[in-house]
DNA sequence: CCAACGATGGGCT
DNA sequence: GCCCATCGTTGGA
């Protein structure tokens, strides 16, 4: 059986498959997270990505196979977190852009310097900030500790809409986010 | 070698 | 809404 099997979802589907089905997914590292709100994807035929201009020493885990980690720093100070997707030498991914805390809200507040719920984990750079995300996880396995993920249970209503600070593909809808969450990062139009 | 540029967030107007 | 910190990566000279 293959390993791409990750909390019911198969990461060698294309990445805006994998996103839609990653919302109300709960993530956690070293048993620090919760439930996944808002995610986007990227691909390699998509000029808004980080694997469109190829495999570079940056990006070879977008690269690798389905289920492990890309980590990379965003503007010299934010690590953000994308699970891998579709076969391995593909380069797709998913950004995971935000979660409802759930699991390690004191851990989470210490990290952020703060205790708003609300803040904690609402954009990729402060989810990354509140999980403890670091260079160490980059092109680790997501079935295997820090990380874990869990199965959603029950239906989630899922928005649609375009991507977040990009330049290029802007019109693109490959956001998706749970319908009215107050911990996305912006709201759905 | 080096300049330009971010898949951002926080603070201030 | 505007500004900018901060630094690794990239791509062109």
């Amino acid at each position: 059986m293959s390993c791409h099997i990750l909390a019911g979802i198969d990461f060698s589907a294309p990445s805006p498959q994998v996103a839609r089905r990653l919302i109300g997914v709960t993530l956690l590292v070293n048993g620090v997270g919760g439930r996944i709100v808002e995610v986007e994807a990227y691909d390699r035929e998509d000029p808004a990505s980080h694997s469109f201009s190829g495999q570079t020493a940056r990006n070879f885990a977008m690269f690798g196979p389905p289920g492990h980690a890309y980590v990379y720093l965003s503007h010299g100070i934010h690590w953000c977190l994308n699970l891998v997707c579709r076969e391995e030498g593909h380069g797709a991914g998913v950004l995971i852009r935000a979660l409802e805390p759930l699991a390690g809200l004191e851990q989470m507040a210490a990290r952020r310097g703060l205790a708003e719920a609300r803040l904690l984990c609402s954009g990729p750079g402060r989810l990354g900030q509140a999980l403890g995300v670091t260079r160490e996880l980059n092109a680790m396995a997501l079935d295997a500790a820090p990380f874990e993920l869990l199965p959603r249970k029950g239906r989630v209503q899922v928005a649609v809409g375009p991507r977040i600070g990009i330049s290029k593909a802007v019109e693109v809808p490959w956001r998706f986010g749970l319908a009215g969450s107050p911990y996305l990062s912006r709201p759905f139009r």
